[in-house]
DNA sequence: TCTGTATGTGAGACCGTTCCCACACACTTA
DNA sequence: TAAGTGTGTGGGAACGGTCTCACATACAGA
C-alpha cells in the first residue's frame, strides 16, 4: 500500500503543497483540511517516503558503521558488538537509521557503498587503514574512529585511557603481593593493546618491580585460541619461571590462557592469578570468574554517535572527546571471596 | 565533493543521458565519448547518488533487520548476533545494505521507520508479536522471519530442527548412562524451547526412560543469571534428586547453572553431566567445554537473506525453507576424553 | 477608503537519476 | 531510390517530496 502526498491531496480536495504543510506542521492550515488530511493518512496508512525527502533535503538520517576485522565480519564480537549496540540505541533515540557493513582490510567496498547511499556521517570501528580515512576523507562526509588501530591527528576518535588501565593491572597485582608476572600482550599492531603494556610496564617499574622481556609472550590475534595456544606453547616455560600471576592485555587471551591452565589443573587463583582487560560479558561468567579492567563500550557507543551528530550539525567549537575512565573489577581469578552473579 | 551526472555531463559536453547510458552500460554509446565521461568520474570520484536512483527505480536496495528483545536491543547477542552477521556478510555480496534495529515488544517504531525509508525487504529474529507481522503484511514489504516465537501461517520462517536436536540431547545422555536427569527448559513463550523440550521428553519415553514432572524447571528469562540463581535456588532439591545430568534448552542457562555447580565444587562430567543447546562459541571455551547441539546459526542468516532475495525479485513458486538439522557436539561436560581447543 | 498584517491556499521549480522517445546519420538491401 | 537497420545522441517526463512565491481573503487601524 504506497500512498502518496498527491494521492492524500486529490482525496482531501487540497493541493499536495496542503497536505506538505499538514504533515510538516510548518505554514497555516484551516482546521478542516488539516482534520480531513490527518485523517486520510490514518485511513490509507499513509508513510512520508524517507527517500524522496532525502532527495530534497540532501540529507539522509542515516549513518553508517563500519566494522574492519581482520579475515571475517564480526559485528557478534563481544567487545564491537557492544559498542555497536549502544551505538543502535543512540541512533535510534535520535530517529537516525544505521547501515552495518563489515569489510576486509584494504578493501573499500563497504566505504564505497556508504558514500553512494549519501549517509549523513559515518562510524568506523577497530582497526581501519590510512586509506580508507583518507577515501572517506576525502569525499567529506563525517566521521568518528572508535578504538582505531592508531591516532590520527584531526580525527575524531573514542578510545578508552587503556594506559591508565594498564597501570591499575599492575598496582592491584603488586597489592596482591605478586611479585612474577606473566604477560601476554595482543598484537602489536593496535594502539589499545600496546597502550594498556605501556601503562603496565611503568607501574610496575614505578613499584620498583622486576619485569625482565622474557616474561612477555607476544599474541598475533587477540583471540581465545591464541590465548589458549600461546600457554599452550609456553607452558613449561611458565612453570620454570615459578610465576605466580599472569595478565593478558584483553580478556579473550586471558580466558584462552585460563582455560589451558585449568584443563592442567592449575587452580586459580590459589596457584595462578589472571587478570584481563575490556570486562566483556563473558568475563564475570566464566569460572572462576575474571578480574578485568572495564572498558565503557556503551558509553564509547554513545560518545561515538553523539559526537558524529554534532559533526553532521555542524556545531561550533567541537572539542575532541575525553577518554573513558577505566574500572578496576576484582573476581575470583585474583580473589577467593564471593559468589558473583551476572547475567 | 558531491558530484552529479549533469556535471559529469557539461564537462564532457554530452548530455546526461548519454553519461547515464556510460555509466549503465546499457544502449550506445561512442568508444571517443565513453572514454572521457569514465575518465572524468574517475577523475572527480564521483559516485551515483542511490537516492535518486532509488527515486526512479522504486527501489532501494536496502533491506531491514529487527531484531526484538525483552527489554535491551542486542545486536551482539551470542545467538542473534552471529544470525545477524551471516545476514550482513551475504547481503553485501549481494550489494544489499543493511539497516539493523532493536526495538522493544509492542512498539512498533522500528517498524515505521523501515517503511518509511523504504526498505525492499525485512528480517524479523526472535520473537516478534502478531501485530508487527499484521502492519508489515499490511503494508506490503516482503519479510522473513527467523527463530521467530510461534509459527504463523503463511509466513517464510527459518528455524532449526529443534525438536530433532532435544531428542538428541536425551539419546546422548542416555547413551552415556544417564537416568536421573534433570532439565532447565527456557521461557515457554518460545517456540524452540517448547520443541527441544519435547523431543527432548518423547526420546525419554521411547527408551524407557521416567521424566518426572518434579525433575524439570521453567526458567522466565534464557539467560546465564536465570540458570545460575535457578540452580543455586533449586540447589538442595537437585542434590537430594540424586541426578546425575542436566539439561538446559540453552547454552546460556546451562553454563549459568554449571558456573553455580563449580563454585560448590561440583566435578563436572564425573558428578554432574551437563548438556546445552545453541552451541555459542562460549560453549567450547567455557571450563569444562559444553556439549551441545549446535544449531547453525550462519546458515540461518544466509537462508534468511537468501529466502528474502527471492520474495524481492519475485520469484515464482518459492518453497518454504527446510529445517536446519542440528548436530551433536559432544565435548568435556558429558566427557572426559581429549582436550579442545577453539577460537 | 486605503494600507497593512494575519491566515490560508495552489502552482511550479527543484533534488539526481532513469528511461522513453525523437531524431540524425551511415550503411545495407530490395 | 526508398526503405530498412544499426549506431549515437539529446530532450524531457517521471519518481515523491519540500519550499518559495504569488495570490486571495478577512479584518484591523489610520
Amino acid at each position: 500500500m504506497e500512498h502518496t502526498i498527491k494521492e492524500i491531496a486529490l482525496r482531501a480536495g487540497v493541493s499536495k503543497s496542503t497536505v506538505s504543510r499538514v504533515i510538516s506542521g510548518k505554514g497555516y492550515t484551516s482546521l478542516e483540511v488539516r482534520n480531513k488530511v490527518l485523517q486520510l493518512i490514518e485511513e490509507l496508512q499513509y508513510k512520508p517516503n524517507a527517500v524522496a525527502r532525502a532527495m530534497v533535503s540532501q540529507r539522509t538520517h542515516n549513518i553508517g558503521v563500519l566494522i574492519y576485522r581482520r579475515h571475517h565480519p564480526i559485528a557478534s564480537h563481544p567487545f564491537y558488538g557492544k559498542i555497536l549496540d549502544a551505538i543502535l540505541m543512540t541512533a535510534a533515540s535520535m530517529s537516525y537509521s544505521v547501515f552495518v557493513t563489515t569489510d576486509h582490510e584494504m578493501s573499500l567496498r563497504s566505504a564505497d557503498f556508504m558514500m553512494e547511499k549519501r549517509v549523513d556521517g559515518l562510524i568506523l570501528i577497530s582497526r581501519l587503514q590510512q586509506n580508507v580515512i583518507d577515501y572517506i576523507a576525502n569525499f567529506g562526509v563525517p566521521y568518528v574512529m572508535v578504538n582505531g588501530s592508531t591516532d590520527v591527528d584531526g580525527v575524531m576518535h573514542i578510545v578508552n585511557q587503556d594506559e591508565e588501565g594498564g597501570r591499575m593491572v599492575a598496582e592491584h597485582l603488586a597489592d596482591m603481593g605478586h611479585r612474577q608476572i606473566f604477560v601476554i600482550a595482543g598484537p602489536q599492531t593496535h594502539r589499545s593493546h600496546n597502550l594498556r603494556l605501556k601503562g603496565f610496564k611503568n607501574q610496575l617499574k614505578e613499584l620498583g618491580i622486576p619485569f625482565p622481556s622474557s616474561s612477555i609472550l607476544q599474541a598475533s590475534t587477540s583471540t581465545f585460541g591464541e590465548g589458549y595456544e600461546l600457554m599452550r606453547a609456553h607452558w613449561e616455560e611458565f612453570r620454570a619461571g615459578g610465576y605466580t600471576s599472569l595478565f593478558a592485555t584483553n580478556d579473550m587471551i586471558a580466558l584462552g590462557a585460563m582455560k589451558f591452565m585449568l584443563e592442567q589443573s592449575v587452580r586459580i587463583p590459589e596457584q595462578v592469578a589472571v587478570v584481563g582487560f575490556d570486562d566483556i560479558d563473558f568475563a564475570a561468567m566464566f569460572s572462576p570468574s575474571l578480574t578485568t579492567i572495564r572498558v565503557n563500550m556503551e558509553e564509547m557507543g554513545i560518545q561515538a554517535f553523539s559526537l558524529l551528530d554534532k559533526l553532521i550539525r555542524q556545531e561550533a567549537y567541537i572539542e575532541h572527546p575525553k577518554q573513558l575512565v577505566p574500572i578496576l573489577v576484582v573476581r575470583q581469578s585474583t580473589q577467593t571471596f564471593s559468589i558473583e552473579r551476572s547475567g
